[in-house]
DNA sequence: TAAATGTTGTTATAACAAAAACAACAAGGG
DNA sequence: CCCTTGTTGTTTTTGTTATAACAACATTTA
């Protein structure tokens, strides 16, 4: 049987992740469809030129992901898929063990020279690293971590925030609702209802959120579902006083919630 | 501080396995010894040319590896080491996991004609191969098992094989020497001592193993610790008989244990 | 204050290496 | 004798490496 031509280029590139050459997954693709294939079927089924197969069959071989026989035309088996993948999974993961090591030691070591870091404004892409930026800032909090989100955001942002969050930092909070129990100590504001101040809710929506850290820090989550999510983190003063300013005027209109 | 030039190969062959490019891992490597640094400071430290520093940062910063400061010159920033190998890996798993799941579909279906498959003797590469296959060859027995190998590779290998084995088969094992409780209902044979008669113990060393199956299929276990283990693997019955009488013969000199 | 110089960021191009693709041929089997 | 198998060499293509050139901006110097 064979499989959509999409399907076929996506597992190929899948494959040539896991370390292998385009023509290596053709080959090992050819090898689990016909068990026992020699080189020449194996040309039939894949279309990679019969003169390439038998080297991409040796490489193959060396990967321990297929094995030939010996006999006159060579046959050949393949690792089926589970133990096939999991072999390349595991070469690439020693591989992340020793880099990681190596760099750990390298980065122990890493000089952090000043350069008006406090000026600096910083782009952060992706929804993974902006999360795990947003723990680590927050985790520094001293005195006061100032929120202006949508629910849907800190619904199931604040679960991974709070356990790292100091007992006596002052939280505050403007959101568009609240469900369920409030952090302890934390103030709750509520925004009005949308069809009351449309054009500051349209950008709480497209803002998604503003986190205030200490009044000296700000991280400012950019709108951004369908594509790779932005935000921009800073610790110049300037940067800050806007958001400060910002989060100041969210709360005069918004209602303080008991 | 920077390491030795072997240990940076290295690491940059480890992440070349994680899906950078060689500019890419110096790049990376380099942001992780300077943070916040600027791209000519990247070129200085990584020796990547200065122009190519530029695309090379824009492909790191899609990748969720690197954060780039709003500034002249601009500055950038390094996931740390533990992120940024888990970030790379955890794309290469959900390749991983695509690849698989399309394969096993390819796998259900595949076609696996006779070729005279009795008559071809398969060479199986690589220790975790070779166990694997030795377990999926073991768990068919219906019959009988009769083994010859050392105790060093039978010790860590019987409790894989064992759980997978009907009870009603016949296990007999020549061993060099026998420690522990042996397997319930299988019979023991120990070899001579090593003075006694030197070239079939040598012999045994060498061969690191046979396990013949229900007379009917036999795998010979190669010797090689310090290069790749190779086995060979046959259904075929010329193939088959000569273990079997290769078994036959050391069963003579051997003295059955109690 | 203006000119000169250096830095930053970008784009284009050349060189190189690995993979893809093809050609050719010897040996063996039917 | 013809077809198949297996091997080797060569060419082409592709992606990465490496370099050259240039515009814009910032800094320094006269």
């Amino acid at each position: 049987m064979v499989e959509s031509p999409e399907t076929l280029a996506s597992t190929i590139e899948s494959l040539k992740s896991l370390g292998l050459t385009k023509y290596e997954a053709l080959v090992y693709i050819a090898l689990l469809q016909a068990e026992g294939a020699s080189a020449s079927e194996i040309h039939e089924i894949s279309t990679v030129p019969r003169a390439s197969v038998y080297p991409v069959l040796d490489r193959l071989v060396q990967k321990n992901l297929v094995s030939v026989s010996h006999s006159t035309p060579r046959r050949y088996n393949a690792a089926p898929p589970g133990e096939g993948i999991d072999r390349m999974l595991r070469y690439i993961e020693a591989d992340a063990q020793r880099a990681r090591e190596a760099l750990t030691e390298i980065y122990r070591n890493r000089t952090h020279p000043e350069h008006g870091r406090q000026e600096l404004i910083w782009t952060i892409n992706g929804e993974e690293t902006i999360r795990s930026r947003l723990v680590e800032i927050t985790a520094g909090t001293e005195h006061s971590l100032d929120i202006v989100s949508s629910y849907a955001f800190l619904g199931h942002t604040l679960p991974a925030l709070l356990p790292k969050i100091r007992e006596n930092v002052t939280l505050r909070i403007i959101t568009d609702h609240w469900e369920g129990k409030l952090p302890e100590g934390a103030e709750l504001y509520l925004l009005p209802p949308l069809d009351h101040i449309h054009s500051v809710h349209r950008k709480l929506e497209e803002t998604a959120g503003v986190f205030i850290i200490d009044q000296t820090s700000a991280l400012v989550l950019m709108g951004g579902e369908f594509i790779s999510p932005t935000a921009l983190y800073s610790e110049s003063q300037g940067f800050v006083n806007f958001f400060i300013r910002y989060w100041d005027f969210i709360e005069k209109i918004s209602k303080k919630s008991q």
